[in-house]
RNA sequence: GGAGAGGUGGCUGAGUGGCCGAAAGCGGCGGUCUUGAAAACCGUUGAGGGUUUAUCCCCUCCCAGGGUUCGAAUCCCUGCCUCUCCGCCA
């Protein structure tokens, strides 16, 4: 949710700003709609104060033993008009705020214009792209000569777009969840913490995906409306929904391994090979709650955590900054790590890292005390997958295949499995 | 799943129709005292919003949503949550 103060003191700088969304924002239909509310809130509230105080003074003549029924007759039809008056403004705020909730957050002014990812900016590139003497084959092929990657026996326990893991594979995977939240924790001084997968719609609103996005969630439960996790930034966000954190525990980092779920709505037909595109997936989430002044730094760290998984796991990856039009909904900016994949020669996404600023602490109303005011501040939110572990898999299977189609574990997950140095084919499952 | 109790400010806790945005205590902040600290004492201390250049003033909020009433923390209805006991259970 964007600051509706913005919006009466700058109204062309919005406009102006979400013109780089591509979205014509109606200044006309806005002011009309903002002249009523003031009106009628200011009318309400003046017959609020009306029965309040008529109130009062009845309550003080009967106890004086007075007779009332003067006075009752003067209030003989405030309640009507104060009714109509609370319901019209009880509307006018209705449509103000579903107008405001369906704009996305005004973009950092380093974003650049674009239309999609084809405009996206490079910043940078990491690591030597490995040359191989074979063919090389990709996770899908690898999976099968392992026996370890079973997308036919998960379509058949539930339907397309899920996936069974065996032995070693699976393993890798765990290892791969574990290294990271180690590292994060240990290294990059995030608490690791446990979330429920299944949340609320006020959740989901507070994080910015409903009322918008809700095509995008698979919903398990009517009344109450209970959905399954698209991302563990919806419940770990929103440890914060409706707190003041105190100045001592700020910043707040948090790292958080769940399974994400998502149901692909619009993505038919679109990476429908292998392990890139599932309805349900492992990540590794990291979230921050900072003050407002120092986000933009944070968001520069908090990739530079993701970015640090890749260089340990030493896989060659690109950074990107988005352009305008391919900027998620509720980020202000976002980077985004693409990790080389051999079996598709190309990069491919891997984490994705946002900063929010106040967007949506304004939806969660998370704020922080500021000591030096002593009055509660909106805290800034950013967030970046560190890594998406299922992605991570196949990176590391098509990037550490042998020609005998065996995987090399990259050092830094051997101790995370049993020591082993090599996946090989004659281990079997 | 069955039975019961309860949700009030940062915390404990009083408040069953008007004098209540709310006693008291604790905590926090400021001050007096002190070489400094503690203790004691004094003062202060919820959140959101509207109007306004600003001060002022006004509105809303006692789990949430409805209702009764001139007037609701207080009465009624619905929902959610917490706790206790029993049953079941990883």
């Amino acid at each position: 949710m964007l600051d509706p103060h913005l919006f009466r003191s700058d109204l062309e700088f919005v406009q102006a700003q979400l013109k780089r969304r591509a979205i014509d924002f109606d200044a006309d239909f806005y002011t009309d709609l903002e002249n009523r509310r003031k009106a009628v809130q200011v009318k309400t509230q003046e017959l609020q104060n009306e029965r309040n105080s008529r109130s009062k003074s009845i309550g003080q003549a009967k106890a004086k033993g007075e007779d009332v029924q003067p006075l009752l007759d003067q209030v003989q039809g405030l309640g009507e008009q104060l009714k109509a008056a609370e319901a019209e403004l009880a509307d006018i705020q209705l449509q103000m705020k579903s107008l405001m909730e369906g704009l996305p957050n005004i973009l950092d002014a380093s974003v650049p214009a674009g239309n999609d990812e084809d405009d996206n900016v490079e910043i940078s590139r990491w690591g030597e792209l490995p040359e191989f003497s074979f063919e090389v084959k990709d996770h899908v092929d690898l999976g099968a000569l392992h026996k370890g990657m079973d997308f036919e026996v998960a379509a058949k326990i539930t339907s397309a777009r899920f996936v069974a893991l065996k032995g070693n594979i699976a393993r890798l995977q765990r290892a791969i969840i574990q290294f990271m939240l180690d590292t994060h924790g240990d290294e990059h001084g995030y608490s690791e913490t446990y979330v429920p997968y299944i949340v609320n719609a006020d959740s989901l609103y507070g994080t910015g995906q409903l009322p918008k996005f809700s095509d995008d969630l698979f919903k398990v439960s009517t009344d109450p409306d209970l959905y399954l996790i698209p991302t563990a930034e919806v419940p770990v966000t929103n440890i914060v929904r409706n707190e003041i954190v105190d100045n001592a525990e700020m910043p707040v980092k948090m790292v958080c391994h769940t399974p994400c779920f998502r149901s692909e709505a619009g993505a038919y037909g679109k990476d429908v090979r292998g392990l890139i595109r599932q309805h349900q997936f492992e990540k590794v989430e990291l979230v921050q709650v900072v003050k407002a002044s120092e986000s933009e730094q944070a968001h520069e760290e908090l990739t530079n955590h993701a970015e640090n998984i890749l260089k340990k796991l030493k896989l060659p990856y690109r950074k990107v900054l988005l352009c305008s039009g391919d900027t998620g909904f509720s980020s202000t900016k976002t980077y985004d790590l693409e990790v080389w994949l051999p079996g598709q020669d190309k990069y491919r996404e891997i984490s994705s890292c946002s900063n929010f600023k106040d967007f949506q602490a304004r939806r969660l109303k998370a704020r922080w005390r500021n000591p030096e005011t002593g009055k509660p501040e909106l805290v800034h939110t950013i967030n970046g997958s560190g890594l998406a572990a299922g992605r991570t898999l196949v990176a590391i299977m098509e990037n550490y295949q042998t020609a005998e189609g065996d995987i090399v574990v990259p050092d830094v997950l051997q101790s995370y499995m049993g020591g082993k140095k090599l996946i090989s084919i004659k281990m079997g499952i």
